[in-house]
DNA sequence: CTATAACCGAGACGGTACGTCGGGTCTTTTA
DNA sequence: TAAAAGACCCGACGTACCGTCTCGGTTATAG
C-alpha cells in the first residue's frame, strides 16, 4: 500500500465529500449511504475517497467532526456558583439535541459506526464525547473547590451519573426526554454528588 | 404477499437457523452475519428464511432471544434486606456479562440492530430489558416500603440513575468496567436515592 | 469454483446475451464492448453473464456463432466439374464477404479475441473455419478423382494456396479485394494444383 | 493542443519507455501491457508517454520498430540463380521466425494493434512488412528477366501466394510450422508462377 | 551568464469498467 | 406441497487503468 502525499490533496474535493457525506444521512438516513452516492454527489472519483479514508464510516465520522468542530470554544459548561442550575441548565439543552431529529439521525449514525469499528469509537469519544466531558468535570472541580460536591468523589463516575441514565433512555428510548426528566437527573445526581 | 402458515413451519429449521445466526456472530463477528451465510450453515434454502424473518437483523435478535429465553424465571433480585448489598451484587454482576467477550459481541450486535431498526428496538427493550428493569424496580419499591429510599422518588429514574453510568462505560469503552466501578455507582445511586 | 446447473439455466437470458453482444458490436465496434453494456442491453445482472462465460470474449463469439451456426447445410463446395469455375465462384464469395462491413467488422474482432486466448482462437477455428477448409478439400479430392488436380498434392496446403493469399490482404489490407483479385488466385492456385 | 519541441525530448526517456513497454510485453504478454506499468519501469512520469505517443500501441509499434529497424540492409533476399533454392531459404527463414515464441508473441501483439487501428496497420504494413515484400518482388522479377516466372503474372498476387498460405497457417494455428511445409508452399508457388 | 520557458518525475484527479458479494425474488426438483 | 437448492436481477463493493491536470525540479536555449 501506497501512502499518498496529502500536500497534493484536493482541499476542494475533501470538502465537497463531506459534505456530500452529511447531507446524504440527512437526506435518507445512514443505512441508505453507499460510497459512490457520496462520490456522485461530490462529483467526485470513488478512489479519492477511498485514497484518503479507509470506509465509509470514516468519511461520515469526518463529516461530522467537520461540522461540530467549527463549533470550538462554547465548550465550558456555564458557572454561576449555583451547581444545581448549572447542571439542569445542562443537562436539558443536552435533551434538547437529542430531541432534535437531525442531531438524533447523526448520533445514531455515529454509534453504529463506533460499534462497528472500535478505532473509529476511539475517534468519536476523543474528539467528540472526550472535551465535552473534561469541560464537565471541570464545572465538576470547581463545585469540589466551593464544597459543594465531596471531595474525594470520583468524577470520571460523577459525570457518568449525569450523562449515563440520559444516553440509556435515548439509546433504548424506554420513554421520553423532557426538560423535566433532565431536572430530575439532575437532582438525583446533586444528591449523590453532594459533601455529606 | 402469501402469508404462509406456521402450523406448517418446519421446527428442526427454524432451530437450525436460529443456532446457524448465532454461532456464526459468535464466531466471526456481526458484521460478517450474511443471510446466505445463515442458509448454507443451516442447510436450509434462503427463501425459508425470508418466508419466516423480516431481515437478518429479527433472525438474529430471534437466536439471542432463544438462548437467553432460556434462562426465565431467576429474574427477581436478591432481596436480602441490605439494599447497598443487594445493588452491588446486581451491578457486579452485569459488569461481569458485559466483560465476557461473547456476551459483549452479542450485546453490541444487538444495539446495532435496535438503533438501525426502531421495531428490533421495541422487541429488544421490552423482552429482554424491559423484565430486568422491571425486576429492578421492583426490589426498590421494596425498599421504598423499608423507608431506604425516599417515598416520592422516580423509580424509573432510578433505574436509570443505576444502569446508565454503566451502559455508558460498556459503549464508549471510555474505562473499564470492574467490580470497584460498579461499587462507586451503587454508592452514589444510593446516596441519591435514600430518604432525606 | 462452483460449477452452475446448466439444466437451470435461463434460455430466455441466454438469447438476449448474446444477442445484446452481436448487436453492440455491429452497432460500436468491438473495442467499446464491454461486459456491463451487454448486461445492460440484455436486460440481465452481471453475474449471469460471469456464471456462464469466461470472458466478454467468449460471450461475444458465441454470439457470432448463434448467428453463424444457423446458415449450416449449404456448406458443400459447388461441383459443375469445372474446377476452375467452382473455385472461382468461391473466392469470389469470401471477397464478397471480407468486403461487407458488418462481416469484416465481426472477423476482426474474431480475430483479436482469436489472438488473445488460445482456447477461443481453437473454437474459432473449429466450429467456423474447419467445416469450411473440409469442404473445400472435399472438392478438392473429387478434382483428384477426376484427374484435374495432382494426385500427390497436400490438399491440406492446396486451401491455404487458396484462402491464405486473401486472407493475407484482407488483413493486412495491402490492396483492394475485387473479384478479378479472387479469379488471378484461383487461376495461380489451379496451375500449382494440377496435374503435371 | 500543444506539440511540443522534439528538440527538447529527453532521448534517454525515449528509450527507456521503449524497451520498458518492449520487455513487458515480452515478460508478460500484451494484455497485461498498461500505460502505467511503461511509466512505471521506464521510471517516468505517464504525462511523459502522452506527450510523445497518442496510444498504448503506438508505443508498443514504435519499440518494435526500434529493435526491428536496427537490423536494416540485409533486405534483398537472395539471388543464386536458382529461384526455388532462393524462396526456400526465404520460406525456411520465415517460419522459423514464426516459431521463435519471442517473436511469435511480439507479432502477435502488433497484429492485434493493427486490427484495431488502421492507422498503425498501415505504419506496421509500411515499415515492417512492406521492405519485405518489394524485397521479394524484385526477386521476382529478377526471375521474370530468366525466364523462370511468367512474364504477365501479377508479383503483387506473388508474394501473397508465397506468404498468405503460412500467415494463414500461423494466425489460425491450424498445423505446425515446419520447413517441409515451407518447401511445399515453395513448390506449389513456382508451379504457379512458372512461365507456360 | 543569467532567466525563463520547456520538459521531466511524480502522482492526485474525475471517470469507466472490472469481477465479486450479497440482497431479496422466483423457479425447478426432491421428499 | 413445503422446503432444498440455486439461478436470477440488481446495487454496491473495492481495484485497476485511463487520460488529464497540477506540482516542484532540472535542463537548455535566448536575452
Amino acid at each position: 500500500m501506497k501512502t499518498p502525499n496529502p500536500a497534493r490533496r484536493n482541499e476542494q474535493s475533501r470538502r465537497a465529500i463531506l459534505s456530500a457525506a452529511f447531507d446524504l444521512v440527512a437526506e435518507s438516513g445512514y443505512a441508505k449511504l453507499t460510497v459512490e452516492a457520496i462520490a456522485a454527489r461530490a462529483g467526485v472519483g470513488k478512489q479519492t475517497i477511498y485514497r484518503w479514508w479507509p470506509s465509509k464510516g470514516a468519511v461520515f465520522v469526518d463529516a461530522v467532526l467537520a461540522v461540530t468542530g467549527d463549533e470550538k470554544g462554547h465548550l465550558a459548561l456555564p458557572d454561576t456558583g449555583d451547581l444545581g442550575a448549572d447542571l439542569r441548565a445542562v443537562l436539558r439543552a443536552i435533551v434538547d439535541e437529542y430531541n432534535d431529529p437531525r442531531l438524533d439521525t447523526m448520533s445514531r449514525a455515529m454509534t453504529i459506526e463506533a460499534l462497528n469499528d472500535p478505532g473509529i469509537n476511539t475517534e468519536i469519544v476523543e474528539r467528540i464525547m472526550g472535551p465535552h466531558l473534561e469541560a464537565t468535570r471541570e464545572r465538576l472541580r470547581s463545585a469540589q473547590r466551593a464544597g459543594q460536591v465531596a471531595e474525594d468523589a470520583d468524577l470520571d463516575v460523577a459525570v457518568e451519573l449525569l450523562y449515563g441514565p440520559i444516553y440509556h433512555r435515548w439509546m433504548l428510548r424506554t420513554a421520553p426526554l423532557t426538560h423535566e426528566y433532565a431536572d430530575t437527573v439532575a437532582e438525583f445526581a446533586l444528591r449523590a454528588l453532594r459533601a455529606a
